[in-house]
RNA sequence: GACCCCAUCGUCUAGUGGCCUAGGACGACGCCCUUUCACGGCGUAAACACGGGUUCGACUCCCGUUGGGGUCGCCA
């Protein structure tokens, strides 16, 4: 499909973190972007003075930019702009198409009571619609504060959505929204609309839960003799109990993916491919790739369980595909952190980093299991684990262990080629299997019952380190067996 | 409750009337590889919600039912 450049943009509000959600909207956003040669922008909604707090703005952008999703243009703040809202309310009013309701929010909220309870919908009952002129003229010259709201002319309200096809909705089914409030100040929808059109944005993608505002809206576009852009409404994504996700609920900020180790590029696809999928059989794809494929008429209409082991997956995928060299970069930190080790030693030692992820790489799913099944090979206290040393922690494995130590030191470097050796001269002069050295190796020497290849591990840690932990071990288990 | 959206394995999905005895991926299970754990390879279990139409023929089209989700604020 060929599509000519759009303008596209995220509005994210900064009442809370950016979540899976919002992510994944401002992905598909972006990438329609990219690959029309269009532009994507970013729009704060902090009209709410109550509940947008600033110091979430930064971190909501951090998240965009550990995505990769760049924006184009300066970010628009609508809480700088709320003066310009209000000349298009008043220009509704006097143009016909709104009008004056003198409701109090006790009132509103009782009748909504009591449609609930009537079991009718909640839509305003246009009460202030039947004012006369000379009524509106007394309350108003009496200072009785109103709102502004907009007259939903009669008939089907009809759209093509990007996503879902037609949709269409009857008259009676909007309601009069109110525009501005009775402080003056202009409502969401509003904003959202002038905005969108001073912007000039072209497509405006959200998630599904706007298909009630976007009808709305679209009479606003109307009213003030606009062209209305297209729409496209996202399947949401849901959390594995079938709810949408959301701050409330405690769904996790993007930025925490990156502190547990999760890989920018791997959030990416998987987002993307939740919700829109490229025809084929193939799953892992760079950015680059999915600005080329891109196009929206592979989204799907349907809701999304987001799940987070199908992540780990995509993962792990993209961890392979990073070198070593990247990925220690990204490591390091967390082994610092972790207390392993410190940034001067491994930035004396970055070559020895890049090996040990070498090793460890494929059997990660996460960036934080470097460090969780890897620090032997930066600190070692003589912890083994329980299981393993109870099965393996023997007077024979002593022996083989003493055999095996004495073996090293008559050897210069440690190599993968001569620490098999090693380990194969121990078992055939113990006569015993290679296994039955082995295991106690690994375990004195990692204190881990599982890991990388063995000889690996012995080259990696070297000479003098292996025999010190081989002896350490030995001491172990002699003590142990005394006691 | 009203309105709207949606409906293929547990999950993400392919499928646009015959290529379907429904394909792939994650997860699960088993086998192989192997010093362990992973990786890799091979394989198994696992789905078209239901009922009516339309048609020579429906997973695919239409209607209804059921189920799930969303919205119903002078919040965004």
């Amino acid at each position: 499909m060929t599509q000519g450049p759009v303008r596209v943009r995220i509005a994210p509000s900064p009442s809370g973190y950016l979540h899976v959600g919002t992510a994944r909207t401002a992905i598909f956003n972006w990438l329609l972007a990219r690959h029309t040669g269009g532009q994507f922008l970013v729009r704060i909604e902090d009209t709410d003075r109550e509940r947008s707090k600033p110091e979430l703005i930064e971190p909501i952008l951090d998240a965009m930019r550990w995505l990769g999703l760049d924006w184009d243009e300066d970010i628009v703040y609508q809480s700088r702009r709320l003066d310009r809202y209000n000349a298009f309310a008043e220009q509704i009013l006097k143009a016909g198409h709104g009008y004056r309701c003198f409701c109090t929010a006790v009132e509103l909220e009782a009748s909504r009571v009591q449609a609930r309870a009537e079991k009718g919908a909640t839509k305003y009952d246009r009460r202030c619609l039947a004012l006369s002129e000379d009524e509106i003229r007394r309350r108003t010259e009496a200072g009785q504060p109103y709102a502004i709201r907009i007259r939903i002319p009669d008939g089907d309200t009809k759209f093509t959505d990007m996503v879902s096809g037609e949709l269409s909705r009857h008259s009676d089914d909007i309601e009069d929204l109110i525009i501005a409030r009775s402080d003056g100040t202009a409502t969401y929808n509003l904003a959202v609309v002038v905005d969108d059109h001073e912007m000039g944005v072209t497509h405006v993608i959200r998630g599904n839960d706007h298909i009630t505002n976007t009808f709305k809206q679209i009479h606003l576009y109307h009213a003030l003799g606009w062209e209305v852009p297209q729409f496209g409404h996202l399947p949401l994504i849901l959390r594995p109990d079938k709810k949408k996700v959301s701050k409330r609920l405690g769904d996790k900020d993007v930025n925490q993916y990156s502190h547990e180790g999760i890989l920018p590029e791997a959030m990416f696809n998987y987002l993307c491919l939740l919700g829109w999928n490229p025809k084929t059989d193939r799953e892992i794809y760079t950015r680059d790739e999915l600005i080329q494929i891109f196009t929206p008429e592979y989204l799907n209409a349907a809701n999304a369980v987001f799940d987070e082991e199908k992540l780990e997956a995509f993962n792990r995928e993209h961890i392979m595909r990073r070198s070593n060299h990247d990925l220690a970069v990204l490591v390091a930190p967390m082994l610092v952190e972790a207390g392993l080790t410190t940034k001067y030693w491994l930035e004396t030692r970055w070559k020895y980093l890049c090996d040990v992820i070498g090793v460890l790489k494929e059997r990660v799913r996460r960036l934080n299991d470097f460090a969780a099944i890897g620090g032997y090979f930066f600190t070692f206290e003589g912890k083994y684990d329980d299981e393993a040393a109870s099965k393996n922690f023997n007077d024979e494995a002593a022996e083989l262990l003493a055999a095996l130590a004495a073996h090293i030191e008559g050897l210069g470097d440690l190599t993968l080629e001569n620490a098999e050796q090693a380990v194969n001269a121990v078992a055939e002069t113990g006569g015993v299997k290679k296994a039955k050295v082995i295991h106690p190796t690994r375990l004195a020497i990692s204190g881990m019952p599982a890991g990388p290849g063995l000889y690996d591990i012995m080259a990696l840690l070297g000479r003098s380190a292996v025999l010190d932990r081989l002896r350490r071990a030995i001491d172990y288990i002699r003590t142990k067996q005394r006691a």
